[in-house]
RNA sequence: GGGCGAUUAGCUCAGUUGGUUAGAGCGCCUGCUUUACACGCAGGAUGUCGGGGGUUCGAGUCCCUCAUCGCCCA
């Protein structure tokens, strides 16, 4: 092939551009339940509809496509299911945020259809653009199967699982305190919420008790919620208020007497006075004591947080102008006593950025815990699937936290006050009677009631009953509620498959291979979905779940948005390439739990003002090197044919470089079965770079360049063979370049491998996986090391000399046995790679008075430097290696004259460190003989 | 407060079960436009492996402790 026909630059945009339709169009990335082949399934972590993709994702399904691109080659019937997920209360919140912004106007003035309405074209334009994006990265998805969490298929499963959950007796609706947001109207979960440490104030106010001249100072950080105490609770043992438990105290303000208690748990009496008041209906620890001491629960607040008639006089007003009047009233009463400021670590909203209120209200539970007859619930039979191992963490250290999550059995708030989700479907009827319940669902197995906690009937039905389906002056009315995003997401692995139908999808490919997701949902996500999959299907959901590590910035904080250090992955696509992109993230999945990436800040010509990374460049390199050789390659391959070839038949340098490929082989799979995605990715580079490219390229460079040679033909073929193998071992990686050289390889050596050539495949995508032969050649190992470091050598004696390269010098090497018969195998390399006339290997020779010398373990290296050498110079250096081998040989002898060290170490440790010493003391006498006969005295 | 992780070259990181002289990439220095590649080639410099203690013949690696940073959960 004409040099001129390939580019001297792989360029990534033309490969992207060719290749991915390439894939698409012939199917490559279709799964086929009706195959034969066995199964691997990965079901993408579905990224939510909010917003577009950055690099964390970027990571995540690099190391999926990895994955699933590997087992491809290797034969599995592979099925990497698309999808995304329509995040409830985040993608509410940001639509509702634009809808102000733009618009001022609220949820309210647009009504629940039109809302909906509206974050449906958000969700599609998001989609749209997250899939895109993935199809950028290469990820090879099976398009045809794609799922969101909204679409008709997972509601399907949604509707199924809840109505058998709410049958099963694990769903239930009860009045708890949750976290609430005042602005979006909804509970929040735990993990949608964070802390800030703000400044605020500690407010005494004084309690008096009951009949008596005593007053109890209760120190508080919200004096506001006082309106709805309950109590005044002390510690049981502290001795300052032993006399008062029991007693009542008079609640300031409201004319309410409220009992003092004692309680362990809730007062520490060494924090403040030692004296708390006790508000079950505005605070989490107080509803607990609440609980525990079985007081009344008064709920102050509104949904929107301001406070309602329970407050008195000071209803209808938010709650922060409520605290601002309780403050002054207080101190108009003289019961406060006094103000301290005090920082305190305030709930926000994720979503809305607000802070949250704890808040008692109606809410849709999963029963977590055991049976009440003991046998395990949820929590406990996900928490057996991993301790039997039927699920797999890697690395196995994050077991522990799904573990100690689990082991808490806290029940799982599902009902969401929102509008965009899976609508609760359950109904409520107030006044009609079990009879008619009864009457009017008989036979029907699609509808479930029961009684709820505070009376009244919960129906359950698969399908939406009509408004009057109990009859005329009968009305059924759905809850408002929308359920938990996580919910569906739980069902992931199953209902993406088509569950409740009896899909062929269904039966091949559940339990999926593999889940790889990130740590922080690891209980959020992954527990619930082997929950959801044991429940449902009766078995786990995947076998593996592998945590990837977290991308943070280069001062080792997490990329956001908000934090302005986000990386667009598709702005790295366009500078450095797809394949530079999944290089670096796979080079820096590592079992660490962070990966940090260096950002800076970017000006595009276009004016665009981007966020990237300098460490894409090695991506881009390495590319751009492994494009070169194959470029090389392709160059010489003019006249090739294909033929069988026996190893041992091959010249050391070819059973070299083929049994460094084997070895590289079986490890680089070994790597990606333990999820070691770095260590294969450095390992590929390694052998691609360091071996193939720097040392048996310029091997075979004079075979191929002479047309007349007879070792030329088996040359070619050894070169197509490797190139072959390495586009294989690196296309779940690098997809598209190895695509962009596979096809012109295609063209020059259709028909290639070693020993025997068979017919390439049309594509590297759908190409074998490679399997080691189990080649192991030590003596060609050796000897091609004799060759490296005695060039090396000589490359460093000239540079050091400062000799031109181009001058044509005449080495000497000393060596004997089989240290001797291995160079002179290698002559013609020692002199190529060096640049000599000739090299002269010997047992004894003369060294030239002008000679640089280099002594070795097992050689002297000699170059003889006539007029080109200071002899001063020559034989400091010659001190200088005597001395480095002093400071060796002192320790090595002093350790093998430890008797300690000679009986108790192993044999094999203890003569290498012999041998060594021998090694070491020999060239100190080589090194010494030449410091005598050239030094003044 | 609890858990997890990190601390190794100027930077970002490897270093598998303890065992020769601790590695890579980037950056730096010197030389080179050599017919695959300057996104390159050849050569070079750079480390009391965070501090302290312990186990061991032997510790970057195992144990304890302290410090700093980060993440997660309360």
């Amino acid at each position: 092939m004409n040099i001129n026909e390939i580019p001297k630059q792989y360029d990534p945009k033309d490969a992207q551009d060719r290749w991915y339709e390439f894939w698409v169009q012939n199917g490559y990335f279709h799964a086929d339940p009706a195959s034969d082949r066995p199964a691997y399934c990965i079901v993408i972590p579905p990224p939510n509809v909010t917003g577009a993709l950055h690099l964390g994702h970027a990571l995540n399904n690099t190391l999926q496509d990895v994955l699933i691109r590997w087992r491809r080659m290797q034969g599995y019937d592979c099925l990497w299911m698309p999808g995304t997920d329509h995040a409830g209360i985040a993608t509410q919140a940001v639509v509702e945020k634009r809808l102000l912004e733009e618009e001022k106007k609220s949820r309210h003035d647009l009504g629940r259809s039109a809302l909906v309405e509206r974050i449906w074209s958000w969700k599609d334009e998001y989609e749209k653009q997250i899939l895109n994006q993935l199809r950028l990265m290469g990820c090879s998805c099976d398009w045809d199967r794609t799922r969101f969490t909204l679409d008709e298929v997972c509601s399907r499963a949604v509707r199924r699982t809840f109505f058998n959950l709410f049958r099963a007796g694990k769903i239930f609706r009860g009045k708890r305190l949750v976290n609430w947001d005042t602005q979006l109207h909804t509970a929040v979960a735990d993990d949608e919420i964070y802390y800030e440490e703000t400044q605020g104030h500690l407010w005494t106010i004084k309690y008096p008790v009951a009949d008596s001249a005593e007053v109890l100072h209760v120190a508080t950080t919200r004096p506001e919620t006082m309106l709805g105490d309950t109590a005044v609770a002390v510690h049981p043992e502290d001795p300052r208020y032993k006399h008062v438990v029991g007693k009542m105290a008079d609640l300031p303000l409201t004319g309410r007497r409220i009992p003092i208690i004692a309680d362990p748990v809730l007062v520490d009496p060494a924090f403040g006075t030692g004296c708390v008041k006790v508000t079950p209906g505005h605070d989490l620890n107080d509803y607990q004591a609440g609980l525990r001491n079985d007081l009344p629960t008064i709920d102050l607040m509104r949904p929107d947080g301001t406070f309602n008639e329970a407050a008195g006089p000071y209803a209808g007003l938010d709650r922060y102008v409520v605290r601002k009047r309780v403050v002054e009233d207080l101190k108009k009463q003289g019961l406060l006593e006094r103000v301290d400021t005090h920082v305190l670590r305030q709930g926000h909203s994720d979503r809305s950025k607000t802070p949250i209120e704890p808040i008692r209200s109606d809410q849709w539970f999963i029963r977590m815990g055991d049976d009440p007859d003991g046998r395990p619930g949820f929590a406990q039979q996900a928490m057996d699937a991993v301790t039997a191992g039927r699920v797999k963490i890697h690395p196995e250290r994050y077991a522990k936290s799904y573990l100690d999550w689990l082991g808490e059995k806290r029940d799982w708030c599902i009902s969401r006050q929102l509008w965009w989700g899976h609508r609760i479907p359950v109904w409520t009827c107030e006044t009609c009677s079990e009879a008619e319940l009864a009457r009017t669902f008989r036979g029907r197995d699609d509808v479930f009631w029961r009684q709820g906690e505070t009376g009244g009937w919960l129906i359950s039905a698969e399908t939406d009953p009509a408004s009057d389906a109990l009859g005329p002056g009968q009305t059924l009315t759905q809850d408002p509620d929308v359920l938990d995003t996580w919910f569906s997401s739980a069902l992931w692995p199953h209902s993406t498959l088509g569950w409740p139908e009896p899909t062929p999808e269904l039966a091949k490919y559940y339990p999926t291979s593999v889940l790889s997701t990130a740590r922080d949902i690891i209980t959020l996500w992954v527990a619930r979905m082997v929950i959801f999959g044991q429940f449902n299907m009766g078995a786990v959901p995947f076998h593996h779940v592998y945590i990837h590590p977290v991308i943070q910035d280069g001062q080792g904080k997490r990329m956001s948005k908000s934090a302005g250090n986000g990386v667009d992955p598709v702005d790295i696509i366009e500078i450095y390439g797809a394949d530079a992109l999944r290089y670096i993230l796979a080079l820096g999945a590592t079992e660490t739990q962070d990966l940090r990436m260096p950002v800076e800040k970017l000006k595009l010509p276009d004016g665009r003002k981007i966020n990237t990374s300098e460490r894409f460049e090695q991506g881009r390199n390495f590319a751009n090197k492994f494009w070169n050789v194959a470029r090389f390659a392709m160059m010489n391959l003019e006249g090739y044919q294909p033929g069988p070839l026996a190893l041992e038949a091959l010249p050391i340098e070819d059973r070299w470089i083929l049994a460094g490929l084997d070895e590289t082989i079986a490890e680089t799979t070994a790597d990606l079965e333990a999820f070691r995605f770095a260590e294969a990715t450095r390992r590929l580079r390694e052998f691609t770079w360091g071996e193939f490219c720097d040392w048996y390229v310029e091997f075979v460079k004079t075979r191929l360049r002479d047309p007349d040679s007879n070792s030329r033909p088996v040359a070619q073929r050894v070169v197509a063979a490797v190139l072959d193998t390495l586009c294989r071992l690196l296309h779940p990686v690098m997809p598209f370049l190895t695509e962009q050289i596979w096809q012109p390889l295609g063209q020059l050596a259709p028909t290639r491998g070693i020993p025997t050539p068979r017919p390439a495949e049309p594509s590297v995508c759908v190409a074998a996986w490679p399997r080691p032969l189990g080649w192991t050649d030590p003596e060609a190992k050796a000897t091609v090391a004799q060759w490296q470091e005695k060039i090396q050598t000589l490359r460093n004696l000239k540079a050091e000399r400062n000799i031109p390269k181009e001058a044509k010098i005449a080495p000497v090497i000393i060596a004997e046995g089989p240290v001797a018969d291995r160079l002179r195998r290698g002559e013609a390399f020692l002199e190529s790679l060096t640049n000599a006339a000739a090299v002269t290997i010997a047992t004894t020779a003369l060294r030239p008075p002008d000679s640089a010398i280099a002594v070795l373990g097992d050689a002297e290296v000699i170059l003889p430097l006539e007029g080109l050498i200071d002899k001063e110079v020559e034989l400091a250096r010659l001190r200088k290696t005597h001395a480095d081998l002093e400071r060796q040989i002192g320790p090595l002898k002093a350790k093998l004259a430890n008797l300690g060290f000679v009986s108790r170490a192993p044999t094999e440790v203890v003569e290498g460190q012999r041998a060594r010493l021998a090694e070491l003391e020999t060239q100190r006498a080589a090194v010494a003989a030449l410091i005598d006969k050239d030094g003044p005295g």
